[in-house]
Parts: C-alpha cells; structure tokens; sequence
DNA sequence: TTACATGCAAATACTTTGCATATAA
DNA sequence: TTATATGCAAAGTATTTGCATGTAA
C-alpha cells in the first residue's frame, strides 16, 4: 500500500502523494512529471509543483528512480530491485524494457581499475520502432 | 584541419567555428556550449547563441557527437570512429573515458528482438572519484 | 553578389523556490 | 499543536529563435 511506503520515509501521506504513487504503479514505465500531472486531472486538484516537490522527495527516499534522456526530461520509476533500461522510439516514444543489463560486470571492473566509487549508471537505446518505421517507409513511396 | 572539416559538411568556415573546434581538439573531454563559451574568451568576441548554433549545425552534419547527461545539459564531443563512455564524478565532474562498450552485442540481440531498427545508445557511469572519496572522509573527521 | 553566419534580445521548456495557507500526525 | 505539504506566482537554467546586419565563397 501506498500510505505505508510513504511512512516508512518518514513522509506524511497524502491523498496527492498516494494518487502519484498509484499512477505510477498502474502505468509502471517511467514517466515524466508532466505526464504524471495530466493523469492526475480529474482525480484530484493539484499544482504542477507539488507533482515536482513528491516526485524529488520521492526519489530522495529512494521510493523512485530518476533517470535524465537525450530528451533532457527526467523521468521517474517506482524503485525496483530489478533494475531495467529502455529501448526508446525516436519517433512515437515508444519505450520497451531491456531486461538484460551487462554493466553490472563493467562497473565492478571499471571500480578496480580506476578506484571510482560507482553510484550508478544510466543507459538507453534510441531507434525507431517497427511501426513508425512502417509509416516512414509508406511516406517515401 | 578545421578549415577542411568544416568545408566537407558543407559549412563556411569562419574563425569562430574554427575556434570552436580549436577548443574541442585540445581539451578532447565532452564539453558543454557553455564551457566552450568560456573558453573562447579572450581569443574571439563571439555570442552564446553562435556557439549553440554552431554545435547544433556540426551535430547534425555527423562532426560532433551529443551527449545528454543526468544534470540536463548537453555535452560535445568531436566525432570519432572509436567511440566511447565516460565515468563522471559527481563531486567534481572528473571525466575518465571508458574504452570497453559491451553494447553493439546487445543492440544487435534487441534488433531481432524487438524488431527495433536502432540508432544509438547512451550510456554513463557516475560515482565518486578517489580524491573526492578522500575529501569527503577527511572532512567527517 | 548572395546565401549563409552572427549579435542581440526576446521567447521556450522544464523545473525550482519563496511565502502564505492548509493539513496529516 | 506543530511540522510538513500545497498553491500560486515568480524566478532559474539551458537552449532556441526572429530579425537586422555582417561576411565567406
């Protein structure tokens, strides 16, 4: 449940934050703090910066994941143990999950060999998706 | 040389544009339009915008790389055929180029995977490096 | 000469912040 | 009751753009 993943962050729970973390959940892909607002519409009333203000204490708590793209728009993630990347269409946005994830291995080698602490890793594929490929291809002919 | 560079994209090549690679060829690290800006001072009068511009046209006619980084601003890098990640520090923004990319593998599997036609890849390691390790343990006592 | 480059200031887009008010604990 | 959350408007930061002028080819 939402309120007690808030309370365990010692952050109160309201019904904004609950509403943040339930889109979240349902959507489960990562989301810009925009796109997060525009779900909220009808649901609640609620200012663009409180959508802000929850999204980055949220991610202070560790409740979520920030990850900045080529796009330079931070989108977030509820935190999970299994951490994935994203295969993103330059064209419609659409983005796949990459299960696999071959820096684990890397980050442990590059800590070795140049004494980095590493904290982390960001990594996304960009390229166009078989149906923005498709239209593409109808345009042209 | 600049000169030619600049000429086989396509680009007339003025003294500003010829600085900025100038910069870019001897500090051979990503760097943000802003820290090419700062650098040109002194040597050329030149605009921000011009510095935008210019890396913005140069991008796009295969000359330099963009890079998107997590603190949202865009960095450049003069285009080579061996391309590479970097290692980032987040305390004081060391950059240590990273040789080995496990990533054209992966980008191959996904294209038969998700039919994806892709065309790039980000990727950055952050974490702390050891001076700033050393730093910050020397201050907590 | 002429298409392209530049300066300048204003506009954009995303995000953050100060302050008064509201609400969870 | 009291620390924290929120709304609102204003500010911040990196970047882009329109238009008049300057310059490489």
């Amino acid at each position: 449940m939402q309120k007690e993943l808030l309370h365990t962050s010692a952050l109160k729970a309201t019904k904004k934050r609950e509403l943040i973390l339930q889109i979240m959940k349902e959507e489960s892909r990562p989301m810009t703090a925009d796109e997060i607002y525009e779900k909220t519409s009808g649901l609640l009333t609620m200012n663009v910066s409180t959508v802000y203000r929850a999204l980055h204490l949220m991610t202070e708590k560790g409740i979520l994941e920030k990850t900045v793209r080529q796009d330079k728009k931070a989108y977030y993630t509820l935190r999970r143990h299994d951490h994935c990347h994203h295969l993103v269409c330059t064209e419609c946005h659409a983005v796949i999950p990459i299960d696999s994830c071959p820096l684990e291995e890397l980050a442990e080698a590059l800590e070795k060999e140049t004494g980095f602490q590493i904290t982390g890793h960001s990594l996304q594929f960009d390229g166009i998706c078989p149906v923005c490929a498709k239209k593409a291809s109808e345009q042209k002919g």
